[in-house]
DNA sequence: CTACTGATTGTTTCT
DNA sequence: AGAAACAATCAGTAG
């Protein structure tokens, strides 16, 4: 699908455009506790695209929680003991189940790390938006027109694009 | 070739 | 306060 490689020429990247349809899409919400946004099929989440339009590469992803760093384990398990899967939808059924099935003390460890994960995520957050800060101030100080501020920090690699 | 899709839950962030 | 978005993964799929 990718209606137009944000690449070389990409201006807004408005692939998909995330719809909100789910507006309307939880009416029963409030009897199933975890189960909101799990419907969305006509939509599901297609709507991460635009990360990759994003002009910041240094901008930090969002720090795995302790469900994603036990799934990080358990996908090595798993891919041990079924080689043979192939999906990874066979793996995110099977470590939710397995989650679920942990105790406290068990995912414990695994919501320290993601604790700690958080604080190494802050700190990147910091830093990135100190840079920001900082771009912003400098552009500011120019009296000449304030929009121009991105350019760059270290070195954006100019994908030149591959002409194959 | 490149980006999206599926499936899971938790954190994040906006409104 | 709650809902929508997004985090990794891998092979398949579509354009």
């Amino acid at each position: 699908m990718k209606e137009a490689k944000p690449r070389k020429g990409d201006a807004a990247v408005s692939k998909r455009e995330v719809k909100k349809a789910s507006k309307s899409e939880e009416k029963d919400v409030k009897k199933k506790k975890q189960l909101s946004v799990k419907d969305p099929k006509a939509t599901k989440r297609q709507r991460r695209k635009e990360r990759k339009a994003k002009k910041d590469p240094n901008q930090p992803k969002r720090p795995p929680t302790a469900f994603f760093i036990f799934l990080e384990e358990f996908r090595k398990t798993y891919k041990e003991q079924h080689p043979n899967v192939k999906g990874v939808a066979a793996v995110g059924k099977a470590g939710g189940d397995k989650w679920k099935e942990l105790s406290d003390a068990e995912k414990a460890p695994y919501i320290a790390k993601a604790s700690q994960r958080k604080i190494d995520y802050d700190k990147s957050m910091a830093a990135y938006k100190q840079k920001q800060d900082e771009e912003e101030g400098s552009a500011e100080e120019s009296d000449k027109s304030n929009l121009e501020i991105n350019d760059d920090e270290e070195s954006e690699e100019e994908e030149e694009d591959d002409d194959d």
